[in-house]
DNA sequence: AAAAAATACCCCTTCAGGGGTGATTTTTTA
DNA sequence: TAAAAAATCACCCCTGAAGGGGTATTTTTT
C-alpha cells in the first residue's frame, strides 16, 4: 500500500479549465500531489507508467481513445491504480460498463469539486465512492421488477432453471412430478414469449424478474 | 412528491441506544420529523401504514422478521417509501439482496451519524446513498474477472451461448462450422468443469468471466 | 360460482452433450 | 529462430433431455 497521505494523482481530462481547476484544487487544498495532467489518453499512455500514479481521475469523453476504452489499457499498465471516472454521461449502461471494466468510483460533473478530494481519500482507503445520482442508477440496475407476469411457482421454477437444474432435479426439490414441471415451463415460455431455457433466463434477467 | 423539507421518518431498530440516538439526532439537527420508532418489524407493521413515512431507517438484524424479509412487505404496504438499510452486516450477498429487494440506500453502522441526515436528503432527491465500504462491495460485484481460463474465442462463444444462441446460430455468426462450435463448447466445459450450457453460464457469471 | 393456479399424463421430434480422432494455424518460449 | 504449446478448426456415432402438441383434475383465489 502506498503512502495514503501523499498519494500521486494523474488527471486525464480534455477540458483545460476543468483539468487545471482540479490540478490547482488538489495541489493546494489536499495532501495529494498531481504528478501530471493530460488532455487525452493517447498522450497520457506514453508517459503515465513513469508517473506511477496511485489514483487516476479519468474523463469519459476524451478526443481519440475514450475513457471507457482507456480503462482496460490503464489497468494493464498499472494493475493497482485506482481510477475515478468523471463525466457528464450518466446512462446506466455507460456507468455499469465503466465499473465492470475496473473503475473504482464514478462521479458526474455536477459534483462539488471538494467531493473529489473526499473520493481520492475513500479509494485510497478501499472505498468505492460514487455521486448520489450514479449510485442511484447502480442500485436501480440491481432492483427486481415488482410486476412480474409469472406466478410464484413459475418464478420459483425459473430461478431453479437459471441455476442450471434440470426437470428431474426441479421436480425432486419441489416434491412435484416431472410432468408438472414441464407444464409450468411451458406456461413460462408462453408468458415470456420464448422457447428455450436460455431465452427464458435472458428475458427474465433483462426484465429483472429473477 | 411529498414535502422534501419536512419528510416523515420512521426508525426500525432493536438497539434502544441507537434507536433513541437517531430519533433525537434527526428531530433536533435536521428539518425532518421522526413520526415513530419501533424495536422490531413485527411491532412496526401494525401501525406503520398510519405513520405514512417518506423514509424508513431499517436495521437488518431485528428480533423476529429480519430487515431483509421486512423489505418486500414494507414495499407492499408503502410502495413509494424510501428505505435506508443500517446494519453491521456487509457481506456482498446481504447488501445485494437488500438492494435487489427495494432498499434505496445502505449504510454500515460505523457510518458517522451525521451522514444519515445527508442520506435522508439524498433519497428524498432521488439519490441512492451508500457508505464507501458498501459501494465498494457493490462495485466489486459489477467488475469482471481479468484472469479468465478461457481463450478469446471460447469467451466469445460462451457469451453467445449466454445470449441464448444455439450451435447453428453461433456457427453462422462466427463463420465457422457447427462442429467447430461443438469442439469449443466441449473445451469450455472441461475448463469450467461443467457439463451443460446452464452450468457453464452460471460458473462464468459467478466468476465474472462474462 | 368463476377464474386462476398448480397438478399430472401421453406422443413425437429436435438438439445438446459424451465419446473419440486428427489437421491447421497462431502464439509462446526456450 | 526453431520447437513446443495453445488455439482453432473439422468430422462421426450415439443417447438422453428439452421442447411442441394436446388433455384433464384438483386446489386456491377472487
Amino acid at each position: 500500500m502506498p503512502n495514503q497521505e501523499a498519494a500521486r494523482i494523474v488527471i486525464i481530462e480534455d477540458d483545460k479549465t476543468i483539468r487545471e481547476g482540479y490540478h490547482y484544487l488538489i495541489d493546494n487544498t489536499s495532501p495529494y500531489t498531481v504528478v501530471n495532467a493530460y488532455p487525452s489518453f493517447d498522450v497520457a499512455k506514453l508517459k503515465i507508467a513513469k508517473d506511477n500514479p496511485d489514483v487516476i481521475i479519468l474523463d469519459i469523453q476524451l478526443p481519440g481513445t475514450s475513457g471507457i476504452d482507456a480503462l482496460p489499457q490503464l489497468k494493464k499498465m498499472l494493475p493497482d491504480v485506482y481510477i475515478i471516472m468523471l463525466t457528464v454521461y450518466e446512462t446506466e449502461k455507460i456507468i455499469l460498463d465503466a465499473l465492470a471494466n475496473g473503475a473504482s468510483g464514478y462521479f458526474t460533473k455536477n459534483t462539488p469539486s471538494s467531493k473529489i478530494i473526499d473520493a481520492i481519500k475513500e479509494v485510497m482507503h478501499g472505498g468505492g465512492p460514487m455521486s448520489p445520482d450514479v449510485s442511484k442508477k447502480v442500485i436501480m440496475s440491481l432492483q427486481k421488477n415488482q410486476h412480474s407476469p409469472l406466478t410464484k411457482r413459475e418464478t420459483q421454477i425459473l430461478e431453479l432453471i437459471a441455476e442450471g437444474k434440470d426437470r428431474g432435479q426441479i421436480a425432486n426439490q419441489l416434491f412435484i412430478d416431472v410432468e408438472t414441471v414441464k407444464t409450468h415451463v411451458k406456461n413460462i415460455y408462453i408468458k415470456l414469449d420464448v422457447n428455450s431455457k436460455a431465452d427464458a433466463i435472458n428475458v427474465a434477467r433483462t426484465n429483472k424478474l429473477i
